[in-house]
DNA sequence: GCGACAG
DNA sequence: ATCTTGTCGC
């Protein structure tokens, strides 16, 4: 069971969640892989109806309670997980990253596609460059290019990890846009819900 | 009051 | 999130 460290980046297990939807259900899907190899060394699921409706800033609400499910079926237990939703960058500081951390005990790293609050500058075109996203002067996460010439990437943690940590380890296990535990995350649980169409 | 608003 | 194929480009 590796520990989570910058200064040395040992093996680890890294997990990545997400939430499909189908008629009102839900399908979470969790995803184990080794770093930093990156290889896949499990999946769960856990299926479900939301108890709460897609209110911007309550997504911890609706999702919360599936992904940790999900997560929890994890073994073992993971060294530092992926959500598809903010940490930091949140109105309240409470993204379902930060939610999960809590709940889960385990450092958080929030990833979004666009940002939900806070003012910044797009970062230079080349994969690793990011700028600062900011929220009445403070800054709540980072605007990271994960890939040359590709849209940038809403990076915010749990209350673990500093910002800085979180594009580092993003960067880490992105080969894609997005970092392999959520891509494969939610290629999986949406992948479970076509299944569940035909059936 | 109006518009914006993660997944 | 979801409804949805091919296509242009690195």
């Amino acid at each position: 069971m590796g520990k989570l460290s910058q200064a040395q980046i040992k093996e680890s297990h890294v997990a990545g969640v997400d939430v499909s939807y189908f008629d009102e259900q839900g399908i979470a899907c969790a995803v184990l892989l080794s770093f930093p190899d990156l290889r896949l060394l499990g999946k769960s699921f856990y299926c479900g109806t939301p108890g709460f409706p897609y209110i911007p800033g309550f997504l911890a609400l609706r999702e919360g309670i599936l992904c940790a499910l999900a997560v929890r079926k994890l073994d073992p237990k993971p060294d530092l997980l992926f959500v598809d939703g903010a940490g930091s960058a949140h109105p309240y500081n409470y993204g379902l990253a930060t939610f999960l951390e809590e709940e889960l005990d385990v450092p958080t790293i929030g990833i979004t596609k666009k940002p939900f609050v806070g003012e910044f500058t797009p970062p230079p075109i080349e994969r690793g460059s990011f700028s600062y996203l900011y929220l009445n002067g403070v800054k709540i996460g980072a605007v990271l290019r994960t890939r040359d010439g590709v849209r940038e990437l809403f990076v915010s943690p749990g209350k673990r990890l500093s910002i800085e940590e979180a594009v580092r380890w993003t960067l880490l296990l992105s080969q894609y846009r997005k970092p392999e535990p959520i891509r494969l995350a939610h290629q999986y649980s949406r992948l479970a819900c076509q299944n569940r169409r035909i059936a």
